[in-house]
DNA sequence: AGCCTGACCTAGG
DNA sequence: TCCTAGGCCAGGC
């Protein structure tokens, strides 16, 4: 596993619950500001990786599940953000302009 | 090696 | 405002 996706990894295990963030967001930080399709491709991944790893608490920028098509079941995803406390109305976080975690905000790595 | 695809993003019409 | 095209990085064939 690379150091890339373990790091990947890391923030998305650090995203609060009830909280989402995006995958440019993720890119950013990790230090790919141009590779947000690779942390979809992370997120396809991440069955492989020992630790949980939160996906559902990622999506695109504009909060829809772009995602929830590779969890297993009909709606897997929306249900466990709505287990968190996220409302979801047609595959769209509600009031994402409060939900979205920045980790570039709220993350040091000092505190991973 | 070359081409296609994808859990994205931005810009331009 | 909606839609399209292009760029992006990595992986599969």
């Amino acid at each position: 596993m690379s150091d890339l996706y373990d790091k990947i990894y890391e923030v998305v295990r650090q995203i609060p619950a009830g909280r989402a963030t995006s995958y440019g967001a993720i890119a950013k930080f990790v230090g790919s500001p141009r590779g947000s399709r690779m942390v979809g491709w992370a997120m396809n991944q991440s069955h492989s990786s020992k630790a949980y790893v939160p996906a559902h608490r990622v999506v695109n920028r504009l909060g829809m599940l772009s995602g929830k098509h590779h969890f297993p079941g009909e709606n897997l995803m929306q249900e466990l953000l709505e287990n968190e406390g996220v409302v979801v109305i047609d595959d769209q976080i509600q009031d994402f302009d409060n939900i979205f975690w920045d980790p570039m905000k709220e993350l040091d790595w000092d505190s991973i």
